[in-house]
DNA sequence: AAGCCGGGGCT
DNA sequence: AGCCCAGGCTT
C-alpha cells in the first residue's frame, strides 16, 4: 500500500453533534468525555507544535523513526538527529543497507542505542516481508522488532488514519487527571488503564476515524505541553472545568503513583553510555578505551563487563585488542 | 510484576 | 547538585 497523504487531521471539523451514532441515551460520563473530545481537539488545531512527522509530506517511514526515537527522548533532542536520518535513510530499503557504525553515529546520543539497530532490523523486515513499505495494520507493526503496543498503534493511527486507541504515559496521565481524579496513573499499565482509555475513545466508526486519531493525538500533546507531570499548567488547559482532579481540589500523588528516581551516576547504564561515545569516534585499544572513558570513579571489572554487554548486544566489535563500531574492523 | 536500558535539561 | 523523565524487552 503507499504512503496516504496526512493532513486528515488538521482538516477535522469540530463542533459537529453528530459524531456519537450509537448514543440512544447519552450517560453522563459519555457527555463528559464528548465534551472533552472537542474541547481537546479543538484546543489541539489551535496549539498544536509543527513537528516535521506530523506535517502532510511525512512517509510512514519517517512517522516510525519519529515515533522510535520519541519513545525515550524529549522532541527537542530527537528533532535534529531525525532530520539526518530520514536525510539521508528516507526508506527502509536505504536504511536497511546502512553500515551498522553509520546507524550508530547518526543515532548519537539519544540513548539506548539497541533502539537504533531495531529500527534497522525493523527496515530489513519491512524490506523482506511488505515490499519495502511500512505495513498499516496494528498487528503487522507490533510484529516488528523494537515496536510494541504503544508504537504500533501510533503509527497506523498517525500515519495510515487507522482509529487504534493510542496510550502513551503523557495520554494515561491526562486520563486519569481528568476522568479518575487522581494525580498520576503510577508506575505501571493496568487493564483498568486500558480499560478506561478504551472506554473514553471516541466511535471509530464516525468520520472514517478521523476524529478519534485526532484525539489520540490531542490527548498526548495535551500531555506533553499543558497537563504535564510536575507543573500542570490548568490555566491554559482547554478541559480545566472538566477535570475531575481539578474538580476534585487536586489531591496529591500517593506514595503509589511516586515514580521512582533513576540512578544515574555510576550505573552501568552511564558506562557504557560513555563507552559507545568514545567507540563513535572510531576504533581503539581495547585497554586504553577502557582506561580513558571521562568518568570520576575507575571500577575496572564493570567497565570490562559493559564492553562485553555493548559486544554482546551487537552494539560494538572486536578483533585483537582492537574494539570498534561494528564492522568498522576487517 | 519488576528490572534493565541513556542522557540531558530544569529546578 | 539533585530531580525528573518513557517504551520495549527480558526474566
Amino acid at each position: 500500500m503507499s504512503q496516504k497523504p496526512r493532513d486528515r487531521l488538521s482538516r477535522v471539523k469540530t463542533g459537529a453533534s453528530s459524531r456519537y451514532s450509537g448514543a440512544i441515551e447519552e450517560s453522563e460520563s459519555l457527555r463528559l468525555s464528548q465534551a472533552v473530545h472537542e474541547a481537546a481537539v479543538s484546543w489541539y488545531h489551535r496549539a498544536a507544535r509543527d513537528l516535521p512527522w506530523r506535517r502532510q509530506d511525512c512517509s510512514a517511514w519517517g512517522v516510525l523513526v519519529s515515533e522510535t526515537m520519541l519513545q525515550q527522548t524529549p522532541v527537542a533532542r530527537v528533532l535534529p538527529r531525525w532530520e539526518e536520518w530520514m536525510r539521508r535513510w528516507p526508506t527502509p530499503h536505504e536504511t536497511a543497507k546502512a553500515p551498522v557504525a553509520e546507524i550508530l553515529t547518526v543515532w548519537d546520543r539519544l540513548g539506548y542505542p539497541r533502539r537504533a539497530l531495531r529500527l534497522q532490523q525493523t527496515a530489513a523486515a519491512i524490506v523482506e516481508h511488505h515490499d519495502g513499505q511500512v505495513p498499516s495494520t496494528r498487528d503487522e507493526l507490533r510484529a516488528l522488532p523494537g515496536v510494541g503496543e504503544y508504537t504500533a498503534a501510533a503509527v497506523a493511527c498517525f500515519a495510515f488514519g487507522v482509529p487504534e486507541v493510542v496510550v502513551d504515559t503523557n495520554i494515561r496521565r491526562v486520563h486519569t487527571r481528568v476522568f479518575s481524579g487522581h494525580a498520576l496513573p503510577g508506575k505501571t499499565y493496568t487493564a483498568q488503564q486500558r480499560r478506561l482509555a478504551h472506554d473514553v475513545f471516541p466511535d471509530p466508526e464516525h468520520d472514517c476515524g478521523q476524529f478519534a486519531c485526532a484525539w489520540n493525538i490531542a490527548v498526548m500533546e495535551l500531555g506533553a505541553l499543558v497537563c504535564t507531570a510536575r507543573a500542570p499548567q490548568c490555566g491554559a488547559c482547554p478541559v480545566a472545568e472538566l477535570c475531575t482532579w481539578r474538580r476534585a481540589g487536586f489531591p496529591p500523588p500517593t506514595e503509589e503513583q511516586k515514580p521512582r528516581g533513576q540512578a544515574w551516576a555510576g550505573t552501568d547504564r552511564q558506562v557504557r553510555g560513555a563507552l559507545m561515545a568514545a567507540l563513535r569516534c572510531g576504533p581503539a585499544q581495547r585497554s586504553v578505551l577502557i582506561a580513558s572513558l571521562p568518568l570520576p570513579a575507575a571500577d575496572l571489572d564493570q567497565r570490562h563487563r559493559c564492553l562485553e554487554s555493548l559486544l554482546t548486544d551487537g552494539l560494538a566489535e572486536q578483533r585483537g585488542d582492537q574494539v570498534a563500531l561494528p564492522g568498522v574492523l576487517r
